[in-house]
DNA sequence: GTGAAAGCGCTAACAA
DNA sequence: TTGTTAGCGCTTTCAC
């Protein structure tokens, strides 16, 4: 943001004011065809680029849509972002995203940045983070996609989840079906989610009449350090024949744990299809979350919001698709 | 960015100055406790944030750093990507981020769009796009990660990059002494680092006195669409024993065709590690790039090339790992 | 230690 | 069809 040219240069170069040079580069309609196109040419050449801060600052929005995600190595979060990507920019918003490694702090900051920048809106797969969003967001639109903080305060946004329990239930229910007999659970830490996927697990287990036993069913820290251990926990000690381990970064370290062990055969199953588990020599089988529509809903919902006074909020639940390797 | 309240408001409710309010919010040095105190408390309770834009605008910086990567679904930009967070991070930048998908014209768009937000550096690490990168990004400082376009005008940034050739070579040797007699190699099409490969390819070969074979050099196309019959020519076909892809989306193509084929044991080489290609039944040898450093000295280049006035531009050759699994 | 005023680059009335 | 003017929210001289 140095020497470059301004809307001034370009104005004083074609002889006109400023106010023509930005009719001419935007809505065209008002403007004398050969003025249009000489102005345009003395831009170029000039190689003049508008200033965009200008612009929003002076029209009031930026057209652009702010995107939180807690871990951008996570294979899933990228494949939102993708989607939430390719929305946006059907309608032509841009979106600025900001990865918060599952820090807490780091949420607020990125919120703050994200005001800072004055996007025009928010979606965040992030939650946990400050503990009042309606404080920090004061009046931006804001969407809560695949996770979202304790019900009490979710119900002010938009929310566009999965269906957890139903998708949880199936996935064991599956495992029952191919045989397993005794399957604990590795669950998430992530607030509200967590909490339906235990419960996913437990209506598949009621409904095939079995047991619930509580020291088989385990919680992975956030940066998932005792996941290990609690593989070898539950596959040895406990003796299961069947493990559901609630998120794909918990699944990784299983799946990493395993060849240490010394295993009869078992049953796994956990959240979000990942290409190379058709590498692996033992079947799988997972929820694959609606990850398009996800981000499709959440971009619709927030642009409603922008665009539209007052749409309620509401919470959306899409389905699961199970899929077996 | 609607009813926001602004530094007037503030100003107003503290009963002083719109620029003693910006003095308090920010180098605090010149306000009296007493004053500073009052007005940040004002602040936080009328959920005043500074906008950013305004900001911008006026002290003619933006202290973000842009970053253009081709697939953000690919691991690699995903790490880069996360590399180059960091080291921003650590010096206070911000990093907007932009994903082109491959797409040329969508790689122009993202320029504009950078540069219309007016970060203060742009870091590319997709290449190919616009002709000529002089002309688009005028004065702001740039510098090329991972890929470059074609040298001419390469010249004129920053250039952070693996040493290809070296890295290929090691790569190839490896699989020669693995015992492999005939090694394709399925190369990217990727501008020069493509070139680099294939060089590095035919040094390897050359150093074990082995012979060049036109009909093992195959170039996967963008999309790696042709990727898999490549796949069955070089492997069954020309009845190689050995198999180099040039990238990691090339590689994983590879792999997923693999089990389809009847094959006797091959070596398998190729660029970027994998977490899970522990899980695969067959050896792999792979060039890892160093990816921390790459972001790291992009980040630092390009913030040397902001903060003084005419640094030359550089490149730089990071050297790869080899790992073997 | 604080205020008044100017101005960053742009767009949107209102005039002409 | 085009120009003049004001002002978006902020920081920064220059006064006091």
């Amino acid at each position: 943001m140095s020497g470059k040219p301004t809307i001034k240069d370009v104005a004083a170069q074609a002889g006109v004011s400023e106010a023509t040079v930005s009719r001419a580069l935007n809505h065209s309609d008002q403007v004398k065809p050969a003025t249009q196109h000489k102005i345009q040419q003395i831009a170029q050449q000039l190689g003049y680029h508008p200033n965009g801060l200008a612009r929003s600052i002076r029209v009031q929005h930026t057209h652009t849509l702010g995107m939180i995600i807690p871990d951008i190595l996570n294979a899933f979060f990228t494949q939102i972002v993708r989607a939430v990507e390719d929305a946006a920019d059907a309608t032509g918003y841009d979106v600025f995203i900001v990865n918060t490694d599952e820090h807490l702090d780091r949420e607020s900051k990125a919120l703050n940045l994200m005001l800072e920048k004055q996007v025009d809106g928010v979606i965040i797969a992030s939650a946990g983070g400050p503990t009042n969003y309606v404080e920090w967001l004061g009046g931006t639109p804001a969407v809560f996609v695949d996770r979202m903080p304790p019900a009490l305060i979710a119900r002010q946004y938009d929310r566009v989840l999965v269906d957890n329990v139903q998708a949880t239930q199936a996935v064991v229910t599956q495992l029952i079906r191919r045989g397993a007999k005794r399957i604990g659970i590795i669950n998430s830490a992530v607030s509200v989610t967590a909490t339906e996927r235990l419960q996913g697990y437990h209506q598949a287990l009621a409904a095939a009449g079995r047991p619930f036993d509580a020291a088989i069913e385990t919680t992975a820290w956030t940066d998932n350090s005792n996941v290990a251990q609690m593989t070898r926990q539950l596959l040895v000690n406990q003796q299961c024949d069947g493990l559901f381990a609630a998120d794909n970064t918990i699944m990784d370290t299983v799946l990493h744990r395993i060849p240490e062990l010394d295993l009869a055969p078992f049953q796994l199953g956990g959240f979000d299809d990942q290409d190379w588990f058709d590498f692996l020599p033992y079947h799988i089988v997972t929820a694959q979350q609606p990850i398009v529509q996800l981000g499709q809903t959440a971009v619709d919902r927030l642009i409603a919001q922008i665009t539209q006074p007052d749409v309620e909020p509401q919470e959306f639940r899409l389905p699961a698709t199970i899929v077996t390797h």
